[in-house]
DNA sequence: AAAAACAATAGACCATGGTCCATGGTTTGG
DNA sequence: CCAAACCATGGACCATGGTCTATTGTTTTT
């Protein structure tokens, strides 16, 4: 499919998708076929980008995404690819706890909140 | 204390305090005292920047952040305080929930690679 | 074949969140 | 008293991640 079908389909602009690209989190594919220079991208690219979307959302860099992209993809190496992959998984539980840590504090503001509603 | 203390403790650095002031995220007290112009924190302060701290790393913004310091401290409305807040728990926990799915899929892709390195 | 729709590229532009720097005033310790 | 250490301010600067624009070329559609 062409940019276009693909940014509808992912919800990202074709623009955020060429960013995408120049940077190496997805590839097209036969772009260098003949006539012209559009790129073309299969279905498989759909998913990755679902993914990358996602993980964009969630805060991970593009610089990270590149990493683990190439990690699954183009790594000659795959327990290197998986130890990259681990520790991304890692990182996010580390996150987790973080963001855990945020609700519960302010879980305690509402709750002072509260008692102040209810006790005065 | 002075920002130079509360840097020391707090692990941000002197500019970010200060851009953190500015953007009304915390507030300083007696600079209006006399002689100086400095900044003067309470023990209080600490507190609240070591949550934003903890928040920024999350990656909450410092516009969310004003507004919930803002909903907690100045608000003259606590029930509005409270949405606030409660509002922001939530789309922590969305947050986190999100964060889980992006470890599913990582986790898929590190059991295709292990079969791959355990297969052939 | 001509208009409308789509694609490419490069570069400008923007917001966010910080850091760094220059300048100048204040404190503090020796 | 005087140097070192600290503070303030404003503006420059930086990285990241995206969007927008202009220009030009390719398809499609009628």
């Amino acid at each position: 499919m062409k940019i276009g079908e693909l940014s509808e389909r992912s919800g990202l602009s074709r623009d955020t998708i060429r960013l995408y690209e120049k940077n190496g989190l997805i590839a097209s594919s036969a772009s260098k076929s003949a006539t012209n220079n559009y790129r073309e991208y299969g279905e498989d690219v759909l998913l990755q980008l679902q993914f990358v979307g996602s993980a964009r959302d969630v805060g991970i860099s593009i610089a990270d995404l590149r990493e683990l992209m190439k990690a699954f993809f183009d790594s000659g190496d795959p327990s290197e690819a998986e130890k990259v992959m681990v520790a991304k998984v890692a990182e996010l539980k580390v996150r987790i706890a973080q963001i855990e840590n945020v609700i519960s504090f302010l879980d305690a503001a509402i709750g002072k909140v509260r008692s102040g509603l209810d006790g005065l």
